[in-house]
Parts: C-alpha cells; sequence; structure tokens
DNA sequence: CACCTATATACAACTAGACAAATCTTATCC
DNA sequence: GGATAAGATTTGTCTAGTTGTATATAGGTG
C-alpha cells in the first residue's frame, strides 16, 4: 500500500474499478491512449499496468482492437459422463461452440487403433472453440468413424451439438473410458483462438468415449487455457 | 555569502536566474548532465542544488521528462459559494480543468448517506484536475444522483463545467453546507498528477452542496496540494 | 569518530517518439 | 445491398534520453 511504483499504483486502481464492477466483465478498457491521458503518464507506463493484470488474467489484449475485461474463471467438471453444455450450465456459464472445420480424412494411426477401426479407415473430423460466456476456454478436434455414422457430419452441422448428433445416430449414451491430462504451450495459432498469449500453458486432455458397452465412438483431444479452467475429478 | 558549498552556489546561482525570469516560468530547465558539464560537477551535486530549489517550491521535477520552473502560488477562497472559476478569476489567475473519467457507477456507503439516496443507486462519478495558470492545483471527484440528473453527464462532457451543465439540469443555485478538511499524504498516483512527490501534504476537503431547500446535489472531496494552494475561510 | 561534501558507477523507472501490425470505420462503386 | 478500398484507430515493438535510487570511495571538518 505504500511506496509504490506508478505502474503499480494504476495497475491496483484499475483492478479496484474491475472488482468493483465500475469496469464490467467483458467490456472494453479505455484505449491506452487514454488512460495514459487519465493517469498523466506514459503510455508505456499504462502498458506495464496492463501487462501486470494480464499477467494476473484480469484482462485481455488484442491488437488493432482494444483491452477487454476477463470474464471469471471456469470451473470444468471432469467425470464419467463429460458434456460439455451441461457442465457450463452446473457452473452458472452461458456455453457455446464455434465450428471450425468439420470435414472427412483418413484416421491417423493413433486415432485408427483408438476407435478401434482399420488402419486407413474415412473419419469425420470436428474441430472448434468452446465458450463460455462469450469467452474462449478451450480448442477440441474429434474424430468419429465414418463407416459406422454415415450421417453424422450432417447433424453436427444443423444440431451444433455432437451429443444431440450422436442420438440421430442412434447414440443415446456414452462414456469416457480414458482421459489423460498433460500440460502443453500453446502455439501461437492455438493462443490467438484462445486470446491468449503464445507459449501460455495449455491443459491438454485425449479422450476416448465409448458408447455402454465398450465400442469406441470418439477419439479427440482438447487444449484447455490454463487461466480460464480449473479441471476438477470427482469419482 | 562566502564560504559556500559547490551545490549552494549552484542553488543560488539557477534561482537568481529564475526570479530574473531569465528561467521563465512553467519552461524546463537543461538536464542534469547538461547543467553537471555547464558548472563542471558531479551530477550528484546539481541533483542536491535541485532538491534544494524543490523544497522552496521553486521548481518540479518528472522522472524521464525533466526539471521545470514552478508557477507561484495560489490562495483560494472558501465560502458558501465555492465556484472554482470564479475563485480564481477573482484572484487574477487562470482557471482551467481536465478531465480524468466520467462515469457510472454504484454509491458508495458514504456517498449514499451523504446524498441521502438509497443504497446502490447509480450516481455520475466525475473526476478532474483544477488548474490555475496551466498549474495544477487540485484533484477532485464529485458524485452526483443519476436518477435526479439523468443527463448530468454530457452536459458537463459539452460544458466542461460543474455550475453550468447543473443549470442545464434546473439547478440555479447552490450552496455549500459543509466542509471538512484534513491533511493526507499524496499517493505516487496523486503526486504524479500535482507535480509533487509522494507523501507530500495535501489538504483533502470533503463538502456537500445542497439546493436551497437543503437537498443535498453535490458530494467530493477535493485534494489541494499543500505546496500550491492556501485556503482561506471569510465570512 | 561521525558527518558532510563530492565523485564515480550502475541500474531502475519513466518519458518521448517512431514505426509496424491488426482492426475498425467510412466512403465509394457496381 | 454488399463488396472493396482507403483512412483512421489501436495495440505491439523498438531505440534513445532523462530523472530517481543505491552503492562504493575519498577528503575535509568539528
Amino acid at each position: 500500500m505504500k511506496n509504490q511504483t506508478l505502474w503499480q499504483g494504476i495497475a491496483s486502481d484499475l483492478e479496484n474499478e474491475i472488482v468493483a464492477g465500475s469496469l464490467a466483465r467483458g467490456s472494453r478498457l479505455p484505449t491506452e491512449s487514454m488512460l495514459s491521458q487519465r493517469y498523466g503518464v506514459n503510455r508505456h507506463t499504462i502498458r506495464k499496468a496492463l501487462s501486470h493484470l494480464a499477467e494476473k488474467s484480469l484482462i485481455w489484449s488484442k491488437r488493432g482492437s482494444g483491452v477487454f475485461v476477463m470474464q471469471k474463471p471456469t470451473v470444468y467438471s471432469m467425470g464419467e459422463r463429460v458434456r460439455f453444455s451441461q457442465n457450463l450450465l452446473d457452473a452458472g456459464r452461458t456455453p457455446s461452440r464455434q465450428k471450425l472445420s468439420l470435414s472427412q480424412r483418413l484416421a491417423t494411426h493413433e486415432e485408427a487403433s483408438s476407435l478401434q477401426i482399420k488402419k486407413n479407415s474415412k473419419v469425420h473430423h470436428y474441430e472448434g472453440i468452446s465458450f463460455a460466456d462469450d469467452e474462449p476456454i478451450a480448442l477440441f478436434h474429434s474424430v468419429f468413424c465414418s463407416k459406422r455414422f454415415p450421417a453424422l457430419a450432417e447433424y453436427i452441422e444443423d444440431l451444433q451439438s455432437v451429443t444431440q448428433a450422436l442420438k440421430k445416430c442412434g447414440v443415446n449414451d456414452y462414456i469416457r473410458t480414458s482421459t489423460y491430462v498433460s500440460a502443453v504451450a500453446a502455439s501461437s495459432l492455438q493462443a490467438n483462438h484462445l486470446r491468449i498469449k503464445p507459449n501460455d500453458p495449455l491443459l491438454c486432455t485425449t479422450s476416448l468415449n465409448t458408447d455402454q458397452s465398450g465400442i469406441p465412438i470418439e477419439f479427440g483431444r482438447t487444449y484447455f487455457s490454463g487461466k480460464h479452467v480449473t479441471l476438477s475429478y470427482e469419482s
């Protein structure tokens, strides 16, 4: 509280405005130029304060666009039945998904063995971003056996939901049989999607979903932004 | 006048240049490096001389920017009707204001009870710097009931005057009903705005303005730079 | 000795300005 | 109305200069 530097004072002042709600979650901050006028300092000093708040994941910035207040961090609970939307609804957040690509291709060796299908089989490849309150929290990509679910792609396209699409394919329930979690550094592309910085930590989960008889249905990986998500295991 | 040290001689030399007008009010001094060359001494010796002049409020310095000649001190009269601009005009000074921020937020407990409005009511929050002859003399922040003056913010934005803005809201006159004065130490942010040093003394006035029937209109605090301002009470 | 004056060096904090890269805004054209 | 191009905004990066602070050294003085 005492002999602090200018940028520290500015940072704590802005932090107060955020927690007090004067700067609403998700809203845009004044531009760096405006802030430098308000505080009577150089833009670099503002940037130092802002970068400190960004370190604490209170704000994020986008070149050419502005600086924004982050939404609250998310707790993403994992268990036998992982349903993205349900999870976020439980946590009081509004979930959404954005499709990045949806296509067919040949399965990799890893995918084929996980799905217990022949090598060079065709699979649906579904890739996208998961949002919570319009804030990206994860990148995912999944593969499904094309032979088993010929029309899955169109269903996903229409329904924007994997669970619903699978239901139309006759899969009423599925279970997460295995999940591996590791930590990796974000690539620049991943970072851009998740609105974080390259090399920021990601939680990488590799998972396999099967039906109740144990037959593999979906294999995929999800990269959660470490700053937004804490995975919780309960069994 | 004889056995003076190096730094004393330099200080009085510079002081002469200031009072003689060779170094104009508000202008920038040569850098410490240039002065140390000119006088053929170490930079620390120059700094000792400068800090002496700063103690006497003849100059002020800004890190990274330079050392500047100060203006003369101001006498600010307090009374039943305190009008910033008129006040300074009467004293033969040129008044001006700079807006730092103008926004809406929820009233604090203190503000709500002072304005006699409900807790969690919205208020306009107006924050800025008062200048006399381009020299900052005070930091102020005031709150007004948003419900009572819905359009006040735009008026202030346009007119740059609280008195004028209130007039457009139908308040032709207002009276200062209470003022509390205390002395506090300047924070680093306050010091930066007022061109003084952190922990330099400030006069903190807490005041309430009401209309003629006694209904609260404005509640706010003003921090006067102790080095630039003397408050004068006359009744 | 303790204290002030002065020098020397190094680094931290901040300002100043310029330019690049991404984005947003606006006018224009078909 | 929608696509495109030009211009203005806004954040990111870089270099250079200025004041603030800390440490170490040495000489002079009460």
